[in-house]
DNA sequence: CATTTGACGCCAA
DNA sequence: TTTGGCGCCAAAT
């Protein structure tokens, strides 16, 4: 198929997709995000479309390390953190 | 077009 | 338990 530019919208595609459907209160790791868009081991991936592509749009801040750490966020750890605390209902 | 970086993940010491 | 290093994938420069 003309997996040309197709292609190359993909994974940013799938990963936006992903992590757009991820429900209020609910984090989810690089590595699930990863998984569900289909690229498994691309959890850096990820994180590097997340981290250009940060739209408010997308609850990038719902996604987080497979450690529990929170990782990184393009608007600060603590707006990170902060958002997350406050839509679990914390 | 090729190289480097990067919001990660997991294993070893 | 904590720190360090290596590996994986795609995007950005």
């Amino acid at each position: 198929m003309e997996a040309r530019a197709r292609r190359k919208v993909f994974f940013k595609d799938k990963v936006f997709e992903v992590v757009r459907k991820i429900p209020k209160g609910e984090t989810k790791t690089y590595k699930e995000v990863a998984s569900l868009a289909g690229f498994g081991g691309a959890a850096r991936a990820v994180g590097a479309v997340l981290r250009t592509n940060y739209d408010l749009a997308i609850p990038c801040h719902r996604v987080i390390k497979s450690d529990g750490t929170l990782g990184g966020y393009n608007r600060g750890p603590n707006a990170k953190r902060a958002l997350l605390e406050k839509e679990n209902g914390l």
